[in-house]
RNA sequence: GCCCCCAUAGUCUAGUGGCCCAGGACGUCACCCUUUCAAGGUGAAGAUCGCGGGUUCGAAUCCCGCUGGGGGUACCA
């Protein structure tokens, strides 16, 4: 028979869950969901002195944005609850492997202290040592010896009694089941059980992935160096350890580092802050280390998973690059239809106050008439209200020479705006086919150039120069406040 | 310092011994379309496949060394 896939997240909350973390997860999510398997959700709050206390909302927040759903995990509960690690130590799960470590010899109680611990790290530097690898003197010591430091009330840490000699090995998917080899003498005896009493990422960690029958564990390579530890813990209980793949990190933009929460603009939740499609967010992060053949960028969530492939995940880090992502973004803003466009920007629009909270029915559909004049232009939805400001606000000319085209100076630019006035101002019928049929015909007659004109009545209709096509913008801003605009144009002029 | 991992254009990547004097994408540049900006179309520049040795009839692809980058080195995860 063969073991069912089972493949888990595990963050901690110790701050807004970044994009790398994003990945790690996706690619976990991707492999149960390509095999069929389950996709655990786990907490590891071990450390109480980092812990944030939003942080595990927000992560969840993030998951569920891009669209990563989990079959076992917090606010879902499954046979393996609770999911939450502080939870499961205060059921007392931990604990009991860790006497059975101490029992059969495997791991042993240390009461050397931190500042002994300082002072013995500072005396191997002042000594000259290469390296510090912890081994503590109570490894040898007889039960007398221990019950004598524990009768005196001493605290003390569960450590792993690390081999001094041989090696440890074990495969990585990722690196095409290459065999990593770590001499035991290069490890040293790991804090398994703090004296707190809290059991450290290591040990609960790999209690719980045995307990929740992980197969695969799946996870940031910044935990190659440790895996060695997690081998020869899996040996002491007497356990088989999952199969390793450790995907590569994100780097940082300019390659110097990997992403960091403090340095980088990467918290998930800024993405869709700033208007970022979910379905965008989730293309891209899939393409960060993973790759379907040498010309497919573009893929549904479904194409996604049927194709994913742990084997196919580059074992060299990726670096964080925004303008790919952003593109990406654009391409998907492009797929989506004017109403979902509409739905989408509305909330931006909102926040910057163009429109009403709640929305009114007549300033829906105003937005969804604006939206075609933008669509192709958006890469972030976040840009709308820039975009669409001059539809719902008035226009000023603090600089007025920038009304004045090229080639043009002040009095043929009013000229050019009177006799374009003059032409509109009559007009029964302001539909885009009308207006744009009456300004050529006005260039025709005037020898003007098309630029030259358009361009005069573009900045004293919308105050800038860049700006959505003339006509249509005509169009939907209306007969009366177009006209205004440009008479309030020819008077900055005069 | 020590240990581990990695190494194809500025960036993400395809490539697993001959199909590759290296394909796709982002970015850059040019042209076309065009009232501006986009989008779209066409094209260009950009990689002695990090360097040096091997192995082989033949290497980006295999081996070794070096260099560079990243990670780890906590009673953090």
């Amino acid at each position: 028979m063969t073991t069912p896939i089972r493949v888990r997240f595990a963050p901690s909350p110790t701050g807004f869950l970044h994009i790398g973390g994003v990945r790690t997860a996706l690619f976990n999510w991707l492999f149960a969901r390509h095999y069929g398997g389950s996709f655990i959700l786990r907490i590891e709050d071990t450390d109480e002195k980092r812990y944030v206390a939003d942080a595990v909302t927000d992560l969840l927040a993030s998951l569920r944005w891009i669209g990563i759903d989990w079959d076992e995990g917090p606010e879902k509960g499954g046979p393996h609850a609770p999911y939450v690690q502080s939870e499961r130590h205060a059921l007392g799960i931990y604990r009991q492997y860790v006497d059975q470590l101490l029992a059969h010899g495997h791991a042993y109680k240390s009461f050397v202290s931190n500042e002994e611990l300082e002072r013995m790290r500072a005396e191997a530097m002042a000594r000259g040592l290469k390296s510090f690898r912890f081994r503590g003197p109570e490894r040898d010591w007889t039960p007398e010896q221990v019950a004598a430091a524990e009768a005196q009330g001493l605290p003390y840490t569960v450590r792993l009694k690390v081999p001094l000699e041989g090696v440890t090995s074990f495969q990585d998917l990722v690196r095409g089941g290459e065999q990593i080899n770590v001499n035991n003498a290069d490890l040293y005896d790991i804090v398994l059980l703090k004296s707190s009493g809290m059991p450290v990422y290591h040990l609960a960690h790999l209690i719980d992935d045995h307990l929740m029958q992980i197969s695969h564990v799946i996870r940031g390579e910044e935990w190659v160096p440790s895996t060695p530890y997690h081998v020869l813990l899996y040996a002491a209980l007497g356990w088989t350890a999952p199969i390793f793949a450790h995907v590569p990190n994100i780097l940082r933009q300019d390659g110097r580092g990997k992403l960091s929460k403090r340095k980088d603009d990467v918290a998930t939740n800024r993405f869709w802050e700033r208007g970022y499609l979910p379905e965008a967010m989730f293309n891209y992060l899939a393409l960060q280390g993973w790759s379907y053949d040498d010309h497919t960028e573009i893929m549904t969530r479904t194409e996604i998973i049927e194709r994913f492939s742990i084997e196919r995940v580059q074992p060299s880090p990726a670096r964080w690059n925004p303008e790919k992502l952003q593109d990406m973004n654009g391409i998907y803003i492009r797929k989506l239809t004017v109403t979902e466009v509409t739905e989408r920007i509305l909330p931006f629009l909102q926040q910057a106050e163009l429109v009403s909270t709640p929305v009114t029915p007549t300033e829906r559909a105003y937005v969804e008439q604006l939206v075609p004049l933008i669509h192709e232009r958006l890469e972030e939805l976040g840009e709308a209200p820039d975009l669409l400001d001059f539809f719902f606000r008035d226009v000023s000319f603090p600089d007025p020479t920038l009304l004045i085209p090229k080639k043009m100076d002040t009095p043929t630019t009013a000229a050019a705006l009177r006799a374009a006035i003059e032409r509109l101002t009559p007009l029964t019928d302001w539909s885009e086919a009308t207006l744009e049929q009456t300004l050529r015909a006005l260039i025709a007659e005037s020898g003007l150039k098309p630029g030259q004109l358009f361009s005069a009545i573009r900045v004293a209709i919308t105050g800038r120069t860049v700006a959505p096509p003339l006509f249509a913008t005509l169009a939907a801003l209306g007969q009366q406040r177009s006209l205004e605009r440009m008479r309030a144009a020819v008077a900055t002029l005069e």
